[in-house]
DNA sequence: CCAGACGTTGTT
DNA sequence: GTCTGG
DNA sequence: CCAGACGTTGTT
DNA sequence: GTCTGG
């Protein structure tokens, strides 16, 4: 899965697209959930681009009510990366809307419903790093409305997630993000695929992170059961 | 032809 | 059970 | 992803 | 918009 995500640490200075060249006022945001706004690198027209888009992507060819934004009612906020071409709401994004998703970690939950156990994943020193994504754009007829959004593509689990679920977000290394971003780079399954596994670590956070609004530092801190 | 779906994760 | 809001 | 709502008439 | 099922 991949359905809760931080963006918590400055992103300046980090990856070639310095998260990104094309500046925008960054958002320190420690619990990111489907349906609001996540950050992205993409290109448009070949131009790099760095913005924050709806996490949820709305096809462009979802309908609507007048002047209203479309109500998209199947969950898009993840993407099997094993059957992009056979989903209609991906499939048109695959040669030209990739991105990159932009965060510094993300949650998963254990245990049973009614008593989820949230897990803080990331990698060493809290570094951002980047996330396979699709991007789509929906506008209304008469261009009054403009919806652009994202997903996340999902995996198999690796061996470090495996322990907490069985899916986990595509990871980029940073050496990818070009051949992911490129247009004419056709090949895109290989880049999804090989490279060393990346450094993950983990810990169990507290209750906190599920309550509604939840927000800040408090999100990653550590849980420590009795004593400590 | 028209109508309806278009999805994920984690399930019983 | 299913949808909405965060 | 999880948590919480899920409704009407007529109102303080 | 495009595909599937009837």
């Amino acid at each position: 899965m991949c359905g809760r995500a931080s963006d918590a640490i400055d992103p300046t200075g980090y990856g070639p697209y310095e998260f990104s060249h094309i500046r925008i006022p960054w958002r320190k945001l420690y619990n990111i959930s489907p349906g609001q706004e996540i950050r992205i690198a993409r290109r448009v027209d070949g131009a790099p681009d760095h913005r924050y888009v709806r996490w949820g992507l709305v096809p462009f060819f979802a309908k609507a009510e007048p002047d209203q934004l479309p109500v998209w009612k199947f969950p898009t906020f993840n993407a099997r990366s094993e059957e992009l071409e056979q989903k209609a709401s991906f499939r048109h994004t695959l040669k030209r809307q990739r991105c990159l998703v932009l965060i510094n970690g993300f949650y998963e939950w254990t245990g049973e419903k009614g008593h989820k156990t949230p897990h803080y994943v990331f990698l060493p020193d809290y570094r951002p790093f980047a996330l396979a994504g699709l991007w789509d754009r929906w506008t209304s007829k008469d261009g009054a409305l403009e919806l652009v959004s994202c997903t996340v593509l999902t995996r198999a689990a690796g061996d470090f997630v495996r322990a907490l679920h069985s899916r986990e977000p595509v990871i980029l290394p940073e050496d990818r993000y070009d051949a992911w971003l490129d247009e004419g780079n056709a090949n895109w399954q290989r880049v999804l695929k090989g490279g060393d596994e990346p450094p993950l670590q983990e810990y169990v956070v507290s209750g906190y992170l599920n309550r509604r609004g939840a927000e800040g530092p408090e999100c990653i801190l550590e849980e420590r059961t009795r004593g400590n």
